[in-house]
DNA sequence: CGAGCGCTTGACCGGCGTCAACACCCGTGG
DNA sequence: CCACGGGTGTTGACGCCGGTCAAGCGCTCG
């Protein structure tokens, strides 16, 4: 998988004020003066699926906000290998490590058609001295990101094959209609779980057998989760 | 290993101003108008080794600053079994989350003695707001922590156990004395890489056998680096 | 309709887990 | 002072899980 490709589009800039999901981001809590205060214009960006939306390193020009679809959060080892840390979902902060350090610590990729804002860091430097209510949130979005890493390491990356991929299986639910799933390209999840694709291929053909999990589709990227007990490993 | 006991010890208040690793912590850039705004006090304590420090969940007082010793963080997994998700070092932060949420999200555990400063959560708080320079301080350590969370899953738990073992080594060099490195009760480093402590035990056996390690005690928790090509797989 | 990519499945093998015995350190008490 | 015992680290034998290599299948898209 080396997506080169950087397929991302301007589809204009957002007014805060009426965004879709302002109660799960970072400007939820502002009022109309913290608004005024804003003087950069925030931009709404599309990325197909495979886009870089970021590299590792890179010098950071804002953090984003996912409003749809999910991204990848890459590093690369010592030794070349790639391991996927996190994938985040609608809500979720992209970079903010670039708040502290201007720079992002991992590659951020789309793993499926993505839409996002760019919120300028001097917005989020400027606000955040000035508005108690943002600096309260960017808290929350920090926490959030520690506990979501630690539970990566702790739920996914611990026990059998089986166990892991179970587990993944419950991670990425859909929120809306948690009978379903999201799984994704074979050896993107061997990245996350740290097995390789033919070891979860093998395992998700396991739990399809058993009655755990129904498919969705044909390219193996949504499942029906049958039964729920199968998976509580 | 259940450590029970409650070992610690209040060893006094701190003057912050006069703190041997102030330009480490928290408060390295307080000026004179900054702690004048400190109304209670910073609490100095100690652990013994195996002592827990806080717990999963706990309703939260404070943080902590880590001045001497090492830390485990600690999370048990939905079927009982016990994860090591970092260890911190002095300088590190203990429980940054308390600011967010005023619980924690792991147990804290000293793997050694330990000791430790307690800033209560009211003067961060009202800190935060007034003091620019905190702020700036706070984001940096949520970085760092996020960071090494990220750091741990990507290099400690991905590869074979020997590439496992070597990274520990690395990461756990002496910061005074690098060809130094600290390893740990054998169950606790298979806890940290997802390994059963005989095969950690094992590698360790291998890395001397093959001149990359050389013991300094009896109990197997210091050891010299003498190749440190032979520890970068 | 064919090429190519990704997913699945099979056979085989090696690394790691399991179980067990043993060595060593250290604290305790005779 | 030494004998004893528990805790911890090491080492060995063996089996199984997951990695490796390879073939085959089914999409999807030219």
């Amino acid at each position: 998988m080396i997506p080169i490709h950087i397929d991302s589009a301007w589809k204009g800039t957002s007014d805060c004020r009426d965004c879709g999901i302002r109660d799960m981001v970072l400007f939820a809590d502002l009022n109309e003066q913290d608004f005024s205060e804003i003087h950069t214009p925030i931009d709404d960006l599309a990325f197909t699926a495979d886009a870089v939306i970021y590299h590792e390193g890179q010098q950071a020009i804002g953090l984003f906000t996912l409003r749809k679809g999910m991204v990848k959060l890459v590093r690369s080892t010592a030794d070349g290998r790639e391991r996927i840390v996190r994938v985040l979902r609608p809500g979720d902060v992209l970079g903010l490590e670039a708040l502290a350090t201007s720079k992002y610590d991992s590659e951020a990729v789309a793993l499926v058609d993505v839409s996002v804002c760019r919120i300028p860091l001097s917005v989020l430097h400027h606000l955040s001295n000035t508005s108690s209510r943002l600096h309260l949130r960017l808290m929350q979005k920090w926490q959030h990101a520690l506990k979501d890493a630690d539970d990566w390491l702790a739920d996914l990356n611990f026990g059998t094959a089986r166990q892991r991929v179970a587990s993944l299986a419950l991670k990425m639910r859909d929120p809306d209609q948690p009978q379903f799933t999201s799984f994704f390209a074979r050896d993107d999840m061997g990245a996350m779980l740290d097995l390789k694709l033919e070891t979860v291929s093998r395992e998700i053909s396991g739990l399809v057998r058993e009655g755990a999990l129904k498919p969705c589709d044909k390219q193996g990227r949504r499942y029906e989760i049958l039964n729920e007990r199968l998976l509580q490993v």
